[in-house]
DNA sequence: GCTTTTTTTATTGTCTGACTAATGCCTGCG
DNA sequence: CGCAGGCATTAGTCAGACAATAAAAAAAGC
């Protein structure tokens, strides 16, 4: 029982009940739920935890969607929180977390509207998870992957030349482990973020690496998307393997050369997959 | 033994103010103060705005810049706020959009710890301009210019067998602004900027124009610096001129290299400035 | 003595309702 | 017609309360 509403005990005449938005679900409620049992609302699946980072979720999600179009203003904080019978603290705290990354904007008397789809920071982590939180348009994941295309080979070459002794191992037992478990399974996708994010680690990188982590998290919800539907694709393994292996060797031009087929390939499957 | 005393440790951290001004300016005042009049605390070239977008800028500098280390517990909301002499309420939003950044991580009863340096968000377009606030280190400048060095050229690349006559011709003018004012002024660098964005609209790729624009704008912070400072620098004109029109012979491969050479130029001179 | 369960407790999370400040808009004045 | 000042709307800030959570400590059970 989540919802002790406020205890003024006697509580007065006041109630905001008054209203009879009583009829509907208050969408505040499917919030809440969702939060607590990883329901699904109108395609919203949603979130963990705290309220604003639900909330955030969601807005996020409708902005990317493209329920609430660019330029549009959204509703008064009063409004907007009190519909979705949430407090105004918690409603605001949301949208810090969007004007945080770049998707809206408030001022005071205009409210607070959706930015031009150019400002949002579309390569945040989170907000490509909201990306594909929805069947995301064939044009994004054509620009997703070329951009891949032209930072994991060259991310590729650099870690030929710097990587470590202990960034090898962490290769080779990641390695191990996509070979027995395959992408079908939590941990065998799990081993293949690791072997990335080793390969990342050797280029020695940051910029680099936080760029690359974010796509490499944004491409696995595809591979759990295509898992999710049985799609038929290549084994990847193998293309890791020789990409492991120019590694391993030094070998700058091979690890290039490698990694850029294995992103071709690991496109094909996702196309074949979404487009149908 | 959990990590009691980052507020002792921040002694001083705070507000090392010259002279005997630790008295009673209280650190609030000068959030608003700065917020008020850009003034610059200790090297925080404060900024314009609301009260939790100054407060998000000045930690993040604090925390970029390692005031505050990755794994170390702020001190409790009641204790920061009323330290700061702001309300709780102005302090959470803050850390809502430092956390939106992925630099801080906050639960119940653990409180808010900074997050591994991994996890920061360091292509975000704020988190960048924080970052150039102090003179950032060597290693993260070479990192971003070799990501430059990635991604540009290929940019160029695409922008020369995609671009159209209404992009060529915005290159253009901005190339002519570039001409009369030179980097110089605030109009030149504006220019600038609106040169690498027309040649990344170029590109149809909004995932790497999500990225190009967040390091460009980053880039420009050095170059303002070293306007400032009247290093000596290239005339950066020709190696634009160069770009411009291998793209707009549409000439994908003498298009890269151009870009390739412009951005080699200047990596050099913002090196020589900084390292001196 | 060790593990498991319960209680405590510190901290963030949420709520409420009021007041402040910025700013777009409108109205009246020149 | 333009301009200045006031008005209304909205985000921004504030204070203080209570709820939920999870770590740590204490108690219970074996």
């Amino acid at each position: 029982m989540r919802k002790p509403i406020p205890a003024s005990a006697s509580t007065s005449a006041t109630d905001p009940k008054s209203t009879g938005s009583r009829l509907k679900i208050s969408p505040a409620r499917a919030l809440r739920g969702d939060v607590q049992h990883n329901a699904a609302t109108h395609g919203h699946t949603m979130y963990q935890g705290r309220l604003h980072g639900a909330l955030a979720h969601r807005l996020g999600v409708d902005i990317l969607r493209g329920t609430f179009k660019s330029g549009e203003i959204l509703p008064n904080e009063i409004e907007s929180s009190s519909k979705l019978d949430i407090s105004r603290s918690a409603y605001r705290e949301a949208i810090r977390i969007l004007a945080a990354k770049g998707m809206v904007e408030s001022r005071p008397k205009t409210g607070t509207r959706v930015t031009e789809r150019e400002r949002w920071n579309l390569l945040d982590p989170e907000v490509l998870g909201w990306m594909f939180e929805t069947e995301p348009s064939q044009d994004f994941i054509k620009s997703l992957f070329e951009l891949r295309l032209i930072t994991e080979p060259a991310a590729a070459e650099l870690a030929a030349t710097r990587r470590t002794e202990a960034q090898i191992e962490q290769m080779r037992s990641a390695l191990e482990i996509m070979k027995r478990e395959t992408l079908q399974s939590e941990t065998g996708r799990r081993a293949d973020l690791d072997f990335h994010h080793a390969l990342i680690q050797a280029t020695c990188n940051e910029a680099l690496a936080s760029l690359s982590s974010s796509i490499e998290a944004a491409v696995s919800w595809t591979t759990r998307y295509k898992a999710r539907h049985n799609a038929l694709t290549r084994d990847p393994v193998p293309d890791h393997e020789r990409v492991f292996e120019a590694i391993e060797r030094r070998d700058a031009s091979g690890a290039r050369w490698c990694m850029e087929s294995l992103i071709r390939m690991a496109h094909e499957d996702t196309q074949r997959t979404f487009s149908q």
